[in-house]
DNA sequence: AAAAGTACCTGCGCGC
DNA sequence: TGCGCGCAGGTACTTT
């Protein structure tokens, strides 16, 4: 279950062997994590092999690395997304990992030849060429490190909002999307086309630290839960974050999607039953959207009396026609 | 049009 | 000891 602190930490970890270098080589060991690639832009193997990246960008949960392409062409990159257990493991040449389902062979002008193997025990994840397009807002599409990359995104990643780290992150339209929800606000916070980068262990968190329960409608916040409630996700990711790029070697990525995500100081993503930091009650845990919901029952209030939808009079119901 | 439901996947831990 | 089952859940697609 990567998220993005986890999603990052492979970013920052491929960059350094990955821009600049060739890909010589491709391995297919199982076609399903293809899933992404439309065929119609021609077979995942030519279009990649023989390439040179030239970046390595993330937005969300989203990977991508822009390939160089001829002038005439249209630029393209190699996508990816980790879905719940995928890995992007810095080899070297010739290693082969359990469960290893592409592997790409890389020579690189200064670090020679290296390996990476994508590696999906549940292979909803997936790797894919796709073409770049603009990005909506003409800023650059996501971070990609030092320098900021180019206004370009994967037409698979395009409808993907930016996440609350991304200095073009839209505020405003955060705010009006939530004051138009009328769903729990888990729901939209997983909502990768509201804002990205989010699942369900940092939702948790940031509602927690926020104090709010999962299903407060979304509209139902004021504006300054609303602040506060970004506030915490920001902290939870940025923490997150900075736990993860000190336990890196930055000679090998080494991100175990199932165990590896950064789970010491989690405060009630699988915490059931140990008592909240704040005030002691035991954690609970529900099921909500066919996940796992975490909450301290005494500092995350559930919404008052469950809304029974209001009778419709006579008077409203001539209304729509 | 928004919201809810479902398919896609495999390994693990559980109860019997 | 083995076997079936529920569970883990991010995203895309379908249904309501």
């Amino acid at each position: 279950m990567p998220e993005l602190p986890e999603v990052e930490v492979v970013r920052a970890g491929l960059q350094p062997a990955i821009v600049g270098a060739r890909i010589a080589d491709i391995d297919i060991y199982d076609e399903r994590s293809l899933r992404r690639h439309d065929r119609a832009l021609g077979g995942f193997v030519d279009l990649l092999r023989g390439s040179r990246v030239t970046a390595a960008v993330r937005r969300g949960k989203f990977l991508w690395f822009p390939l160089e392409t001829g002038a005439d062409e249209r630029p393209r990159a190699l996508v990816g997304h980790l879905g719940m257990s995928g890995q992007m493991l810095l080899r070297e040449p010739g290693t082969l990992d359990e469960r290893t389902r592409i592997g790409l062979s890389l020579e690189h002008p200064e670090h020679g030849d290296l390996r990476v193997n994508f590696v999906d025990q549940r292979i909803f994840g997936s790797l894919a060429i796709d073409t770049l397009v603009p990005t909506r807002d003409g800023f650059p599409s996501g971070f990609a490190g030092d320098v900021p990359p180019a206004a370009l995104i994967p037409s698979q990643v395009a409808h993907i909002a930016r996440d609350p780290l991304d200095p073009h992150f839209d505020e405003p339209a955060l705010f009006e999307a939530l004051s138009r929800k009328k769903v729990g606000i888990k729901r939209v916070l997983l909502d990768q086309t509201v804002v990205s980068g989010i699942g369900n262990i940092y939702a948790d968190e940031s509602l927690w630290a926020a104090r709010l329960h999962f299903e407060r409608q979304a509209a139902a916040l004021t504006r300054r839960q609303a602040a506060v409630l970004l506030d915490e996700v920001r902290t939870v990711l940025q923490k997150a974050l900075a736990e993860g790029g000190t336990s890196f070697d930055a000679q090998y990525v080494n991100v175990n999607g199932a165990s590896g995500y950064f789970s010491h100081s989690l405060n009630a993503y699988g915490q059931t039953g140990k008592p909240c930091a704040r005030c002691g009650t035991p954690i609970e845990r529900v099921s909500f959207m066919n996940r796992g919901s975490h909450f301290c029952p005494f500092c995350q209030k559930r919404p008052r009396a469950a809304s029974k939808p209001a009778p419709v009079s006579a008077a409203h119901t001539a209304d729509r026609a």
